[in-house]
DNA sequence: CTGTATCCGAGTGGATACTG
DNA sequence: CAGTATCCACTCGGATACAG
């Protein structure tokens, strides 16, 4: 991938609409949808807790497979995310931790993932009367 | 769908566990994936800073495809964050602004991407190194 | 202008089996 | 335990055409 297909940030000034994500070719878009995919958000959410082992996270992420897990991970490691910490003992042990940017991102990502939690009878009710307005 | 597929909540307790979503069947899953999603995050990103009509939301949101901005504000309109109001007018003018639950939701969501957007150099930089030791 | 309907290719993602 | 590899169903999502 190139990395300069963004409006080039003047090393030597300070431009806050360096990375635009609402730009389609902006890097941002993807790293963005790292963080907040189907099984991004959880798995920085698990790590924000705890540091864990490959098959602790398959557990604490209900419903997610071998396949996405590792996916997510590789793709959050290769982001700078999360710290991958192979012990290279016997049997296997690997260990999954935030880096201190990880941390950052599951900080906030973590606050709107309680708003959400929070306000959910207020979706549920939102819902239903939407259903209940269009029937079909 | 059903609602009452999660821990039901008393309703007289005040339960901060009552949606997980972590858990898989949580509904609260299904609201986070409308709100993180590629197309959900920039559109409420768009509706944070102003009311936008339909083809106003398209350029603004730049790449969606008439079909994902239809389908992604109806999932919004549906989860209560985005309010519509049509305008019964000729030419047709219809108006899509954020509620308040989905200016709180924005917001948190808005913190997030803006942290995303200022660290892109750090994770570029990440990335070139995870290239790097795995050239293939 | 504001959408919906249809087609269709590309990618997602689960189940399973297998390797180190 | 910690993954990778393969198969395959299904959905996503874009392009286009069309409707109110």
């Amino acid at each position: 991938m190139d990395d300069a297909t963004v409006t080039a940030p003047a090393p030597d000034e300070d431009i806050d609409l360096a990375y635009d994500v609402f730009a389609r070719s902006c890097p941002s878009r993807h790293t963005l949808e790292h963080v907040t995919g189907r099984w991004g958000a959880l798995t920085l959410g698990a790590l924000s807790e705890n540091t864990l082992r490959f098959n602790e996270l398959r557990r604490r992420v209900d419903g997610v497979s071998e396949k996405m897990l590792s996916q997510t991970l590789h793709a959050l490691e290769r982001d700078g995310l999360v710290h991958r910490e192979d012990r290279q003992t016997n049997p296997p042990r690997v260990e999954y931790r935030l880096t201190p940017l990880g941390e950052s991102v599951a900080e906030r990502l973590l606050s709107l993932i309680e708003l959400i939690e929070g306000k959910m009878p207020e979706v549920l009710a939102a819902q239903h009367r939407y259903d209940g307005r269009r029937p079909a």
